[in-house]
DNA sequence: ACAGTGACAAGTC
DNA sequence: AGACTTGCCACTG
């Protein structure tokens, strides 16, 4: 048995929360997710989440603004491609953080209670 | 138990 | 800016 499975979900659940067209960051995640120090982990279950489920996993990057994808592999012009759809710039495999960096106010936090 | 791993992060040069 | 080093800590075999 793995019950993993909760805190996967947690951090599905607040990967739903990143607004259109903003960005977080892998380590931002596992905080807001109650997993601080946990950032990989993050990355391993967002690879892990089924794509069925409408999961945003394109909205996370490091917290530099690189896309954590080599460039110009598949993956990270995928990646590219839905963020830019969203109105989100992404230039030489990176996101600016200034810009498009997710602030979850008091509100948004207040949500987050698992 | 233990060593290797990872869609990371922060610091140093 | 880019390359490298260290810290991180749960997961895996």
């Amino acid at each position: 048995m793995h019950n993993e499975l909760s805190k996967a979900q947690k951090v599905w659940l607040t990967v739903q929360k990143i607004p259109i067209g903003k960005v977080a960051s892998y380590g931002q995640i596992a905080d807001l997710a109650g997993l601080p120090g946990r950032a990989r982990l993050v990355g391993k279950v967002l690879g892990q989440a089924p794509d069925n489920m409408k999961l945003p996993w394109y909205r996370v990057l490091r917290s530099s603004g690189q896309l954590a994808f080599e460039a110009g592999s598949p993956q990270a012009e995928k990646q590219k491609g839905l963020l830019q759809e969203e109105g989100v710039v992404v230039l030489k495999n990176r996101v600016k953080i200034s810009q498009f960096g997710w602030q979850p106010n008091l509100g948004e936090l207040l949500e987050m209670q698992f």
